[in-house]
DNA sequence: GCCGTTTTCGGCCCGACTGTTTTCAGTCG
């Protein structure tokens, strides 16, 4: 180990101490003798061997032992034990403009947040606000510093994604000679976090150089990475990658298609192309040396005999089999949503009031709203006293009244560690639904969380499961669950299965969804609104149940809400 | 954890700024 290393070291150390909450004059002293010993002219062998280190000011006692086992060693037992004691996700923390080594402590201690991803999505939930000290600025602070270190990640939701492709595409619209410009590749296949973003026009060679120019000239494209004949390669200043290709009209519908994917679905597709006599890559359908014309996806499909295939399911994961018999269904749309539910409100960490909720909700077209704040023993998130239950309810009538929609009276109670909801029977004999969530203990082990869960499924009062897994994507891995048993158990009860469409969660998992469908198990698409905006996030979640191969009969949201509260009773 | 000296432990850089709270704590440079 050279100065330099040693130095980050003992830099280190300095930082994980103000983490832990040590004397900050130690901590100043690690990294005073970083500073010193970057200073120390010449070779450090001499120095450690000789003794002299002591001699330097700042480098006492206990710090030349520590140098010395570094430069011995390459290593450092007492950095690796704070290592393993001081979470990573707070180290990242510290680079957020106005978090510091206090601030960060208390919400590891008050939230239990470890991880960005966490703290990002307690912002959203307005409860860093609510810590002392804290405030409505410095949660929007923390929320923009978190944004600003998510430029550097290398994936990304899909619904940043799809943000930046709107306006790249809104960019291309309004260049002369650019039509059909549109989104492919794994954001049009929805998948629920995206790498870089594929963007498609047709554009004639003539007016290629020209369209170049106005996308690398715009403040979307904030560093260039190349810029040819037909791709323009480029960082948007929220740091994802953006390629876009421009193709003439007649390569246009092979190209999208090529470009859509999945890489297997597309190995799939020539593979059937050649079965049938054809060769197929990224410009054309060809028989022999002759073009096949087509002049959409939907006759590239029906050349090769396909029903055509829609492109959340292009995984190759049995979509080229059921084309073959015509036995793709009916994919859920965004219109057959009738209802929304799992909509939170200030009663509890919401950032909006009842009215305001259900009045969006209105506006957005649905016929009724599902209220369901947080139950007792979330604290953390203001969640109801039985009291407050009840003053709630009658809020939530008179609402009905007032604003003309149909609102139903839920709650999303936890599901306690020992498998129990959250109030007493008479409290919920309240509610026209219950969602049961998982909150808390996230740490249980596989049978033991998976028994919590069916022991919450087998009160009847409960309706439906939300979130399943807890995960958060790109921050917090989901716990351990059975997720199978818990689908079958959902079935024999005839308890609702939750698609939260939070596009932090997006759980269930696409993967999973048609299975339960193949169950008979109703899945019920739910925004988890924390705010008024939140609630369009309901829209989200169709392309991830249509990537789950649902259809409007899979949905509990499409039925009306007489059908749906039929179908959420239990006994 | 280091320093200095007062040899055994008290002091260690500090002002501007922000956002909170209403007199100040925490962060930054």
């Amino acid at each position: 180990m050279d100065k330099k290393d040693i130095a980050a070291a003992l830099e280190e150390i300095g930082t994980l101490l103000d983490l832990a909450g040590e004397n900050p004059f130690k901590v100043r002293a690690y990294q005073n003798a970083a500073r010193a010993i970057e200073q120390i002219p010449g070779n450090l062998d001499d120095a450690v061997v000789s003794g002299k280190l002591r001699e330097v000011k700042g480098i006492g006692e206990g710090i030349s032992q520590k140098i010395a086992e570094l430069h011995a060693t390459g290593s450092l037992g007492y950095l690796d034990e704070l290592r393993a004691k001081i979470e990573p996700g707070l180290l990242e923390m510290l680079k957020i403009h106005g978090l510091g080594p206090k601030r960060i402590r208390l919400i590891r201690e008050t939230l239990g947040i470890t991880t960005l991803g966490e703290l990002e999505y307690a912002c959203k939930e307005n409860r860093l606000k609510l810590l002392e000290g804290f405030g409505e600025k410095l949660q929007e602070n923390v929320l923009r510093g978190i944004e600003d270190l998510k430029k550097y990640k290398d994936r990304h939701l899909w619904v940043e994604a799809h943000h930046a492709a709107e306006q790249v595409i809104t960019l291309l619209g309004g260049v002369r000679g650019v039509s059909d410009p549109q989104a492919a590749g794994s954001l049009r296949r929805c998948r629920e976090t995206v790498g870089d973003i594929d963007v498609l026009a047709a554009v004639e060679p003539k007016d290629r150089a020209r369209v170049a120019a106005a996308l690398t000239g715009s403040k979307l494209a904030a560093s260039v990475i190349g810029s040819g004949d037909t791709k323009v390669s480029f960082r948007t200043p929220h740091g994802l990658g953006c390629d876009v290709r421009m193709i003439t009209r007649a390569e246009y519908p092979y190209t999208l298609h090529h470009l859509t994917g999945s890489k297997d679905h597309n190995a799939a597709m020539r593979g059937r192309a050649q079965k049938l006599g054809f060769k197929m890559n990224e410009y054309g359908l060809y028989k022999g040396e002759r073009l096949v014309p087509c002049a959409s996806e939907d006759e590239i499909f029906a050349a090769l005999k396909l029903q055509y295939i829609p492109p959340e399911l292009r995984e190759n994961m049995g979509e080229i089999e059921a084309a073959e018999s015509d036995a793709i269904p009916a994919l859920l749309q965004k219109d057959d949503l009738l209802g929304v539910m799992h909509v939170h409100t200030s009663w509890s960490d919401g950032r909006n009031p009842l009215d305001e909720m259900v009045r969006a909700a209105k506006d957005l077209g649905f016929s009724y709203v599902g209220i369901a704040d947080h139950s007792r023993s979330a604290a953390y998130a203001g969640g109801l006293s039985p009291e407050r239950v009840r003053e709630q309810r009658k809020e939530v009538r008179a609402a009905e009244d007032r604003i003309g929609v149909r609102v139903l009276f839920g709650i999303e109670s936890d599901i306690l560690p020992d498998g129990s909801l959250d109030y007493d029977k008479k409290t919920l004999d309240l509610f026209d639904f219950v969602i049961g969530s998982v909150h808390s203990k996230f740490n249980m082990e596989r049978g033991e969380m998976t028994r919590r869960i069916l022991k919450a499924m087998e009160d009847p009062h409960l309706s439906m499961v939300g979130h399943l897994t807890g995960r958060l994507l790109l921050a917090r891995e989901p716990y351990e669950v059975d997720q199978e048993v818990v689908l079958h158990a959902a079935a024999r009860f005839g308890v609702v299965m939750e698609l939260n469409a939070n596009p932090n969660r997006l759980d269930l998992d696409w993967r999973i969804l048609r299975q339960a469908a193949g169950l008979g198990v109703l899945v019920s698409i739910n925004p988890d609104a924390h705010e008024v905006e939140g609630l369009s996030d309901t829209f989200l979640g169709v392309g991830i149940a249509r990537k789950g191969w649902l259809s409007a009969k899979d949905v509990l949201n499409t039925r009306s809400a007489k059908e749906a509260l039929e179908r959420m009773k239990r006994n």
